[in-house]
DNA sequence: AGGCTATAGTTGAGTACGCAACCAATATAG
DNA sequence: CTATATTGGTTGCGTACTCAACTATAGCCT
């Protein structure tokens, strides 16, 4: 799942994570540190991660005017598109994996429960909102 | 917990459920694949991880009398001892993070619900039988 | 018997991280 | 206003994997 539908796109899981995360915030930019909070990454592995976005144009470098530490990533019009395209298969393929297994008033138990577990930043509607 | 707990007996997360499976197992053995699949890992994974228990003396070799393709892990009486050492302070956590979070009925439901995940081997009673 | 195909395991190359060390900019203290 | 601590970010190095290629054995099938 991760890896054939995800990788079928050129992204892994945290690529895709990555970009939907930029999707949803306030002018699809974010500090590189919030990111890897949200992404239970570190501040090294986010720097390697968006490397590679940006050398595949998904993701530019912003600075920030107030804080001159910090430098936001934001989507690129490139990013957003590939993030459409991949979420279509993405998240259709989740969700026959959940589906296939559970009933829909497990589902609800299931997403109650995990989403009080440490990084869980409501993926109840993850399709792509950008 | 992985990180701070494991790491303070020296043992990965796959090194602690390697050793777990293993004294599961009858006679403390296991085909190097059918620990892979447990493991969730691919056979090369398996090699570089049993590599690292083996040097360790945790784990030795055995080749099987009935098919010369196919190699034992077994669980040395060190690494028996290491898995009950480890095991006392990792369920603890275990258990102490969970039951932080969830209620005793909830707790019920999360087991019966991921308990029906590709490679979950019934890890409820996960305490060290060994 | 000989020739496929599948299975168990290892090895080399590459990837995705974490950790520790570091630099630069900012905040806090004195 | 200097001195120190904190925060955002990058880089070098080590680790735990995967994938693809390879060897050796085993089970067919004719």
């Amino acid at each position: 799942m991760s890896a054939e539908l995800v990788a079928e796109h050129g992204l892994t899981i945290n690529d895709y994570e990555a970009l939907l995360h930029l999707s949803r915030a306030e002018e699809g930019r974010m500090r590189r540190v919030d990111l890897a909070g949200l992404l239970l990454l570190t501040a090294s592995g986010v720097t390697r991660l968006l490397d590679g976005l940006e050398t595949a144009g998904l993701v530019e470098r912003a600075s920030c005017a107030s804080d001159r530490r910090v430098t936001y990533a934001v989507l690129t019009e490139a990013g957003r598109t590939r993030l459409q395209q991949a979420s279509l298969s993405h998240v259709a393929g989740v969700r026959a994996f959940f589906e296939a297994r559970y009933s829909g008033e497990e589902l609800e138990q299931l997403a109650a429960l995990l989403g009080r577990l440490p990084g869980a930043a409501d993926a109840t509607h993850e399709d792509c909102t950008g």
